[in-house]
DNA sequence: GACAATACGGAGACTGTCTCCGTTTAGCAA
DNA sequence: TTGCTAAACGGAGACAGTCTCCGTATTGTC
């Protein structure tokens, strides 16, 4: 890639993040465009769909993803504990933007999504945790990492479009964690 | 209101409910209005916002929700037969349109929203079935209908994102009815 | 049949998406 | 350096959707 091409992806991907997290999601790109000080059609070269900018502003949050997981798994306590704590980190995770809950969510499973690979990675990090637990014959082994996603990620999703307190997020967990328990 | 008022309210209405139906709850209003055969202003005149023009398409459905809620009481089976039966319902109820789910778990517990009642309907219907269970000792006493509603809304939004089958939302459904019986 | 009051409707302002294409620039080779 | 070409730029503008304003038309009443 041509220098001044990367110079402009990075700036746009920058201002995208920071215009993201201000409007949410479904910000203005032509705006989002003329804050980094290049026309709509260079953005939309760099990104054809809204999905794929979304995608490059996540990039940088993926690597947390892993780095959570861990730390839910080295948590102390007993599996319902371990399992919760990993619930209200995976709903943090997904809703640094205002619309996150929903876009990761709804692309969980979708093989064409231009966001699969975070969708992928939420999903495999989320796989592990239960991957342990199961190991210690704590949680039910009919269910899917997939399921659990779709599950705490439609939990996060309610949350994000009433702007629910943590605190009232917590107990739908609680219910999750109760029903995924054996 | 005047009779011409009347009919291109009906006219409105009856159009909508067609065109949300093949289109989602994002379709365009203008459309809406010229395929009515009314100016955009009459549209909007009657219907300020979206969601007042979706509060009337879904009058017709609010009475369903009810006698929905009735046969899930009568339902012949264990205390976990009778929840999961009625999250099914519940699921089928709010996912008429595309787009339904999101929007009506989004007002949920918001007292400002135009679609307020239909929320307190689904809620209450909710609330009975859950009443019966908690009779019977059944459903754990901590957990509020709003609570159940936006878990079961949640699962059914994901479902809609994603276009699940019911055969997919099944499990998803044991999985909380699990988590909230005793 | 006249006159308010009420309702209509469509032109058009505004906002956001996305494309096309003439212009500019980076990078390389002579 | 200079010249060249592929790559990239950017902004005008086509298009679609939302929503309003206001001149016109219709209704129902006295």
């Amino acid at each position: 890639m041509r220098a001044d091409a990367q110079r402009n992806r990075d700036r746009i991907v920058e201002v995208a993040r920071q215009v993201f997290r201000e409007q949410g999601y479904d910000a203005s790109l032509d705006l989002i465009a003329k804050q980094a000080g290049v026309g709509p059609g260079t953005l939309y070269r760099h990104f054809p769909s809204r999905d794929d900018l979304i995608d490059a502003v996540m990039q940088a949050w993926v690597d947390h993803v892993e780095e959570t997981a861990d730390k839910a798994l080295a948590h102390e306590g007993d599996p319902r504990d371990v399992l919760l704590n990993w619930f209200e980190e995976y709903v943090r995770l997904i809703s640094v933007h205002k619309g996150g809950p929903a876009k990761i969510t709804g692309a969980m499973g979708d093989e064409a999504s231009p966001i699969r690979t975070k969708c992928q990675v939420l999903q495999s990090a989320s796989g592990r945790v239960l991957d342990q637990l199961r190991a210690e014959d704590a949680v039910r082994d009919d269910v899917s990492s997939l399921q659990v996603a779709r599950l705490v990620g439609g939990v996060a999703t309610v949350a994000d479009q009433s702007d629910l307190e943590p605190a009232a997020v917590r107990p739908m967990l609680e219910i999750l964690a109760d029903g995924l328990l054996k």
